[in-house]
DNA sequence: TCAAAATGTAGTAGACCTACTACATTTCTA
DNA sequence: TAGAAATGTAGTAGGTCTACTACATTTTGA
């Protein structure tokens, strides 16, 4: 994980919406595995296929990619 | 423009805040003439380049970064 | 006006993103 | 429990992003 690299909470938003990988692949036009190596974070998407994911999740940018890592549930966010 | 291109107003928030493209890269750390290829729409920024674009003019990404034409100012928005 | 600053174009090289295939492992469910 | 679905790992190949250098052109400002 270098400095270079970005959190997304793609698995986290899936989940909540009860969809799979190949579900989120064939709807975003991308290879299953793709979303798999994002989860993981393998590596970060592209600009255009973030914007996707999130217009997908009809959620803005921020809420699925952070420089930051993201808070656990019930975390305390000061 | 390919169907895959991202459209960006960085040079519409450089120039509203007198930043020269310079002064930008310096302050995101990346070569100056990346921030032109950028501006220029060359190429779409990495998802990393884009969030730290969107926190270095303290605005959402989506005011950066856009899947659609952003609209001129002045003109109507539906 | 003339120099400096800013911007545009061109080219090479390397790293990263994505597609794709194949197969192993884990989880779900009938 | 057996099969299906979901997920993880591995490897190749091609396209895109970024750094960097060099130089031309345009704009700015003293």
């Amino acid at each position: 994980m270098s400095a270079e690299d970005v959190y997304n909470r793609i698995s986290v938003l899936r989940a909540e919406r009860g969809v799979s990988r190949k579900d989120l692949a064939a709807a975003l036009g991308v290879h299953y595995q793709t979303i798999g190596y994002l989860e993981r974070g393998q590596y970060s998407p592209s600009l255009f296929l973030a914007l996707r994911i999130a217009e997908y999740f009809e959620v803005p940018v921020e809420i699925v990619f952070s420089l930051r890592p993201f808070p656990r549930l019930g975390s305390e966010v000061k």
